[in-house]
DNA sequence: GCAAAAGTGTTAACACTACACCCATGG
DNA sequence: CCATGGGTGTAGTGTTAACACTTTTGC
């Protein structure tokens, strides 16, 4: 019987994204301004709202591009939110996705056109509604899928230097590494290959610039490429 | 403005638990018969909706209780489907939930109320809408958490023998594994104690009863305890 | 020439794998 | 007494973590 359906309360549906990126020196996360009341101008995740015709991926690309305009970039859905209380003006869940870009290759798109900012993991200001929460999973799902999967490679630019990469990595685990064990694993993993190209301007010696193989990085996902810095981080 | 959200669409939230259970021998999944049109009589999982005062987690325990009579038992947050064909009858987005119970436990209660069977995850039926790949989902979820918490236990009566809990694992993973190596490191986590009581009926010899370290286990989510039959299983 | 960052090897501890025999008991 | 499943130890291998000095070059 159909009343099995039509009895039922409805809800809206949200797209929340935690977008982090990575400007060479630490991980930070895009959050915009609020338009709307209430809570007008408190910080929030970019959201949007669940339309008809769309699946849930559809719709977070959608949303993103529209407050942010970037396309095709890493995006996986995380979790769900549906606290009957949680937005004050009307029963939302929220489906939340996060996201992964390299800060350098988009910061002037993001700026120009919303009003959004990036905010330094430790430096976070107050949220919207569990938006809070909602980044603390994200983050705890950033570091289980960057132990186990080379997720990494998006926050950076094409190339990349060797301390550049071991400096995200510190970034997401909040951690030091020892650069000689960093290197060696990373180069058994086959994933990046060296270029005959030095980083100007930054060191005196310059290091080398390196790229991802492609090829491997596409295959990455079923092999046996793990990372654990320390179990007890990620679990 | 509250047109910003009198405006959207709004879907109908389902909640489904896959609930996996073990018999001593294999591990198996929980699912009913429809009793609606369309697809009545299609296997499905256990499903409800939400209600207007609930939380997802409070309403996936609702379900799960007035379906099966099952309360108090590991439920936690899968996922969230939102394919806009996914149900024909209307748009429905769903969150996915799985549980971890002991069939034996309960086996009468279910088979007496309800129109419930436990299928081996080797001969699955034809499934509602999505649910097979939901399915998919928790199996490959439940593999990434048992090896890395001590998620097994749930699956087991509160007396139980090493070789129950390896054969357990070995379902999980769908491998086996060395009985000297696995006593090993299941005695090395500290999670388990002996009794001087032997199982009886089973084998001639009898196997010691062991029985879980409660305090030991609420803390083991965040200490190192992790069993990775091989990664590549689970990442 | 010196300051600043890049790059590179070795060792010791630990963890994992593979492997085979004896034990206890019910029938 | 024998068939069945329960229980135990060791050696070899591979992986990880800890550790310090040399190289390059811009200033």
């Amino acid at each position: 019987m159909l009343n099995q359906y039509t009895q039922q309360t409805k809800c809206l549906v949200a797209l929340d994204s935690i977008i982090f990126g990575f400007d060479g020196e630490s991980l930070k996360i895009l959050l915009v301004k609020r338009g709307i009341e209430p809570d007008k101008d408190v910080w929030s995740l970019m959201g949007g709202w669940l339309q008809a015709n769309e699946n849930l991926d559809e719709a977070a690309n959608r949303v993103l591009k529209e407050l942010t305009g970037l396309d095709d970039i890493y995006l996986e859905n995380l979790s769900v939110y549906g606290d009957p209380k949680r937005d004050p003006v009307e029963r939302t869940v929220s489906v939340t996705y996060f996201a992964l870009i390299n800060v350098a290759d988009y910061e002037q798109k993001i700026s120009d056109s919303f009003q959004a900012s990036w905010f330094s993991l430790h430096e976070l200001p107050e949220l919207l509604f569990d938006h809070g929460t909602m980044i603390s999973h994200a983050i705890h799902r950033l570091r289980n899928k960057a132990a186990f999967h080379p997720v990494g490679f998006e926050l950076l630019p094409d190339k990349f230097t060797l301390p550049q990469l071991q400096t995200l990595y510190e970034a997401i685990f909040d951690t030091k590494f020892d650069k000689r064990n960093f290197s060696r694993k990373i180069n058994a993993s086959g994933l990046i290959s060296k270029l005959d190209e030095k980083q100007k301007g930054f060191s005196k010696k310059g290091a080398f610039y390196y790229t991802l193989n492609r090829e491997k990085y596409k295959s990455a996902d079923d092999t046996h490429f793990y990372f654990i810095p320390n179990l007890s981080t990620i679990v």
